[in-house]
DNA sequence: ACAATAAACGAACGTTCGTACTATTTTGTC
DNA sequence: GACAAAATAGTACGAACGTTCGTTTATTGT
């Protein structure tokens, strides 16, 4: 099929475009003059802007979890775990992943206040995200490694904070040293609630 | 002169659109029309949707210093005042003054891969806010109330963190518990670098 | 090779966008 | 209350929006 290795080259350019402009930003007629497609061709292939928009945030996320959760899951389960996966979202943000920063941090403030499709989207999506960063707290207090009087939902809610002020910091600030910022607030966090020291 | 309440009523409603709908989304035929306006008669007051866009701003701007920053100033210089911003800024979150959240946050979110007379606005205002969080730090350790080791950058960067995080975890995740958790957060961070205990 | 199917195109729809003009009403001053 | 100035309304424009349609071009399976 043609069609769907056509329909995967336009959502990898909407993920870029959409975290650049936004997901209202993105329409349909500039993405098919940067594809040099019509604007109906590229329009046959979903239906309607909000399908367009839900598969740019499906598109997102698997580029989401290649980049930062995969490789994180190499490294053993506990603290190392769940440092790995707060240095691969620092060095996420440095590579440049998403051209414009993190697709879903522009997108959680962008759709925070519109209800809709979308908006249940980013929010399960989100929800997923948490609830991983929790997941990876847990293993962490299993294996010993941190405190049990840790509450998981309380500390991804500080990791995810340093996350988007990263975010924020380096892309609108251009503050270079904003992910370092991050990085020694993270450590110092898990340091503190470290079982040994 | 009329025109410049008129110009006041019209910013006012448009901060309230633009939290919600985010600056791109704020159309003037749509302001108009809530305003029961003419789109020419609401146009002339500005001349161009970016000078919109600004004046937006600078309404915004305003809000958010009355809403919190003069409050926080009838408090003791050094950590009380520096705690005053931050229940200021939390209550503030809970309190809607914005409908659809921090427009700055927003804002910030929006505009950070957008160059122009509108991003340079925005980043104007934040490094403001930054900064002044940072001279409340500066003032918290001249008094002693907090530890000549902190890096006021870095301290700045972190409670601004925990705020946005609020912010997310409140709009979008519609968490009840994000505000408690970001006081919770910011007062241990603060408790920590206490010089008495 | 050929018919069946899928994919892409081009033109047009009605709507809304921001902006430019001109006309009309409202306001403040003498 | 007349008059200039200021404020608002009205109308129109070209461009872009999302969407629909009928047609043409490519691709596929046999």
């Amino acid at each position: 099929m043609k069609g769907e290795r056509t329909r995967q080259s336009i959502l990898e350019r909407a993920v870029d475009v959409a975290s650049l402009e936004g997901l209202q930003g993105l329409t349909i007629g500039r993405l098919a003059d940067e594809l040099k497609l019509s604007k109906s061709g590229l329009f046959a292939h979903f239906g309607s802007k909000e399908d367009l928009q839900l598969a740019t945030i499906e598109a997102a996320s698997q580029r989401y979890i290649r980049e930062i959760f995969t490789p994180a899951l190499l490294h053993p389960r506990g603290l190392p775990r769940l440092m790995a996966i707060c240095e691969s979202w620092l060095s996420y943000i440095r590579r440049g992943v998403f051209p414009g920063g993190c697709f879903f941090a522009a997108a959680s403030f962008e759709f925070d206040s519109r209800p809709g499709l979308v908006q249940e989207r980013i929010r399960g999506l989100m929800d997923d995200w948490i609830g991983a960063l929790e997941k990876a707290i847990r293993m962490a207090q299993d294996e010993g490694h941190l405190r049990q009087d840790v509450d998981p939902a309380q500390l991804a809610f500080e990791l995810n904070a340093l996350f988007f002020g990263a975010n924020f910091a380096f892309y609108l600030r251009n503050d270079e040293q904003a992910i370092e910022r991050a990085r020694k607030a993270v450590e110092s966090r898990l340091e503190m609630l470290r079982t040994i020291h």
